[in-house]
DNA sequence: CCAAAGTAACTGACTCGTCAGTTACTCTAG
DNA sequence: CTAGAGTAACTGACGAGTCAGTTACTTTGG
C-alpha cells in the first residue's frame, strides 16, 4: 500500500529492534496494570495491546510478576525523584509542602494510568515490597521536610529535638494520606477546579503541620 | 461418651443448624478475605478454615463474588452505623471529630480483618461498588458533621453558604484520607501509643478543618 | 419405646474454563 | 542467507462451580 519501512500509517507495524519493543512493551504493560489492576491483567492483555504475541512479550520478561515489578520500580523511581527534587529545590516548609503537592497533581494528571496502578496496589503486600517502599520513601520525604528546619536550629535541646522528632513521625501518615486522598478525589471530580484543590490541601495540611510543628497546643475551646 | 446433644468437646464438631453454619462461613470468609485479599482468596481456602466441604459453601452462597460482597455489607454497614451514631452523639464539631476517629480505632483495633478487607479494596472498582458505597457514605458523614451547624446558622447568606459548602466538599477527601491512613500506620506501629495517634489526628484535623470552615485564610508568610 | 421413613447437612470426585508459560515453527531486515 | 524478531498453537496447572451419593439428625406410625 504506502511505504514500506517502518510507516505508521498501515494497520500493522513490526519489527521493532529489541529496546525500543522493550520500551513499549513497559508502557503498554503499565497502562493494563493502571486500568485493571495486577491480577485481572493477563498476558494476553498486554500482548494485544502491544499488538504482539504473547511469547514475544516473554523474550522480554521471564514472569508477569517481573514485568509488574519493573514497571513499578520505574514509577517508584520517577515519582521519588521528582518529589525529592520539590522538597530541596524549597526552603520554605510550607512551600515545601505546596510543591509536593503539585508534583503529586502533576504526575496524577500526566499519568493517569501510573497514578492509578501505585494507588490500587499501595495496600497489597500480595505484589511485592516495591510499593511499601515508595510509601516509606514518600514517608522519608515527608519526615526530612518537617525536621529539616528544625535539626539545624542550634537553640534547641536534643531532648525537645527527640519529642519533636516522635510527633513529627505521627504527622507522616496523616499528611501523606490526606494529599493522596485528595488526589485520587480530585481525579474523579473533573469539574472542580485544580488549582482550589491544592490550595486547600495546602492549607489544611499546612495550617496542622505548622502549629503542631512549633508545639503549640491546641485551644481547649 | 458424654453428653449427646451439641457437645464441643469431640475433637470434631460437625453438622450445625442452617444459620449457625451460615454466620460461621461469614466469619471465616471475613477473615480470609481480610487477610489475603479478594484474588488470592480461593474458596478451598474459605471451606477448608470452616472445616467444611466447597460443595457446602456453595449451597450458602451462589458465587465467590456474593460472598464477597455479603461479607462486606455487613461490614459497611455496622461501621457506617456506628460512624453515624458517633457524629449524633457529639454537638461540638470537634468532639464529633474525636468520636469519628475514636470510632475508626476502635473498629480497626476490635475487628483486624474487616479492617483489612475495607482497606484493601477500597480503591479496587473490580469488585464491586459495595465499597464505593462505603466511602461515600464515610464522605457523607463527614461532610454532615462539618456543615451541620453552619447550616443551621441564620446569620449566613445563602450564598455564602454555598460557598462554605464547596469548601466542606473539597475537605471531605482531606479528613477522609489522614484519618484511614493514620489508623492503617498506627496498625503497623504497635509500639505507638494509641492515645498519642488518636490526639494527633484530632488536632491535626480540627485545626485545619476549624480554620477552614470559619473562611479564615492564612497568613501569608 | 423404637424402627423405618423422611429430610437436611454434608462430601468426594468430577467438569470446564482460564491463564501463565513453552515449543516449534515462519518471516524479514541487513 | 542467516540471526534474531516474531508467531500460532500448544501444555499443564489451577480454581470456580456441579452433582451423585452419604451421613447424621428428626419425626412418626405401630
Amino acid at each position: 500500500m504506502s511505504g514500506s519501512t517502518g510507516d505508521a500509517s498501515p494497520g500493522v507495524r513490526r519489527r521493532m529492534p529489541y529496546a525500543r519493543r522493550r520500551e513499549q512493551l513497559l508502557q503498554v504493560a503499565l497502562a493494563e496494570f493502571g486500568r485493571r489492576g495486577y491480577h485481572l491483567t493477563q498476558m494476553e492483555h498486554v500482548a494485544a495491546a502491544a499488538q504482539v504475541s504473547k511469547a514475544l512479550l516473554y523474550q522480554h520478561f521471564a514472569s508477569k510478576e517481573e514485568l509488574f515489578v519493573e514497571v513499578t520500580e520505574a514509577i517508584v523511581a520517577e515519582l521519588t525523584g521528582r518529589l525529592n527534587a520539590a522538597v530541596l529545590a524549597e526552603h520554605d516548609s510550607r512551600e515545601g509542602i505546596r510543591a509536593m503537592i503539585r508534583v503529586l497533581f502533576d504526575y496524577a494528571t500526566a499519568e493517569p494510568d501510573a497514578w492509578a496502578l501505585v494507588i490500587r496496589h499501595l495496600d497489597k503486600p500480595e505484589v511485592g515490597p516495591e510499593l511499601r517502599e515508595l510509601r516509606d520513601r514518600l514517608g522519608t520525604a515527608f519526615a526530612d521536610l518537617l525536621l529539616r528546619r528544625r535539626r539545624a536550629d542550634p537553640k534547641l535541646s536534643p531532648a525537645a529535638l527527640a519529642v519533636n522528632e516522635h510527633r513529627a513521625r505521627l504527622l507522616v501518615p496523616l499528611m501523606y494520606g490526606s494529599m493522596l486522598s485528595m488526589v485520587s478525589w480530585w481525579l474523579e471530580h473533573p469539574d472542580t477546579s485544580r488549582d482550589r484543590a491544592e490550595q486547600m490541601a495546602v492549607e489544611f495540611i499546612w495550617l496542622g503541620l505548622d502549629r503542631l510543628r512549633t508545639g503549640e497546643r491546641l485551644p481547649k475551646a
